[in-house]
DNA sequence: ATAATAAACGGGGTGCCCCCCCGTTTAGCA
DNA sequence: TGCTAAACGGGGGGGCACCCCGTTTATTAT
């Protein structure tokens, strides 16, 4: 009587430490690795059996969610760090590198965070829309003072970090095509034409 | 005596036959399913033994080289009408487009060039490097214009129509996002600074 | 035409992985 | 201290990449 019906058992203690475990080892296996590790190795580093595992995160990407959410207070420290720069044309360059260096935390997460990006029912797409907004912030301010392009969306902002972040994937050998590609999104191939 | 020691025995004519049906079955399931499909598929579907497509094609990579070149025609055919093109700037706007719709050919494929771009063993890598040339012909065109700007480098053009291209499997559903995402590419996303 | 021979074939094996079933264990609660 | 639902995990099915090795076959020389 006392307490409803639906009053629920705890849960149990080894439920929680079984998670703790597996997000522990999922880390250092992604982040050496890279977001196409094996789960089972996930599993095994953690000391549980496979099944565990999938009871706890259903998909990769819901794995993937989970760790991103817990790195997610690096990223708003960064937020907070850009907010006092007062030139909102480069609060929003430095936010896009800072976008861009956070997609870089695991080998392979920008191509879940693309797929994510259209699906309704993936765990990815809450953090996608997350950035999303956080870009938004950046961009209005930097609108107001016609400091970028009154066209843009901040979903254009966030997928042009996303491929930025690809990209780098492949040019870590090549320093200077990072900075290119960076200035590239920052100012676009063409020149201003100007009359002849 | 006729004919030197080297001289060799010509190739079993099943040799040339099986080699064309794994492409035609090849080019069909990777039309369909993506770079990532599965190499026992083709080969079930070309009617010869898995052993046999790695005889041929000792990685995915090799058989997705040589379908790349099959198609380059194409891609050639794209170039000359663009050639014609009198002004060099949209010239190397058209150029950026239909590289960007070549690198569509196959779901997936992005990925692998990326990853050859620095390989240089990988057999994708001279098809990287075949488009990195073609693009450094409008893009020196462009600049000797003042269309483009002069820091740039056709790799760089290169890497960003890939980018683009990858880009473009998330956002299929929202035609406008690829269009900003092009716009963004050819002006970036600051607006030109006016001294206030 | 036929035998010799080297090239090419392909069934099947290994190892890894995802994913789930289901009998067993265990922590929480009365 | 016993009951019960929650959580566990070994193991199995299915799929794939990749390769081994006994067998077939097209070509060439006789």
């Amino acid at each position: 009587m006392a307490g409803s019906e639906t009053r629920l058992r705890r849960s149990r203690a080894d439920f929680e430490r079984n998670r703790s475990e597996i997000l522990e080892s999922a880390e250092k296996r992604f982040s050496k690795e890279g977001v196409g590790t094996s789960l089972e190795a996930v599993a095994r580093d953690a000391g549980v059996g496979s099944a565990t595992l999938y009871r706890h995160f259903p998909t990769r990407d819901a794995l993937l969610a989970e760790l991103l959410s817990r790195r997610e207070s690096q990223l708003l420290s960064e937020k907070h760090r850009i907010e006092q720069i007062v030139d909102s044309g480069s609060a929003l360059e430095q936010w896009m590198a800072a976008l861009e260096d956070f997609f870089g935390a695991f080998e392979g997460l920008p191509g879940p965070l693309r797929s994510a990006f259209l699906e309704e029912h993936n765990p990815l797409a809450v953090s996608c829309t997350g950035f999303i907004e956080l870009t938004g912030q950046f961009l209005g301010a930097a609108q107001r003072d016609g400091k970028a392009h009154s066209w843009l969306r901040a979903r254009d902002l966030f997928l042009a970090a996303l491929a930025l972040s690809w990209v780098r994937g492949s040019s870590l050998a090549d320093e200077s095509s990072q900075q290119h590609l960076r200035a590239l999104s920052r100012d676009g191939y063409a020149s201003t034409n100007e009359a002849p």
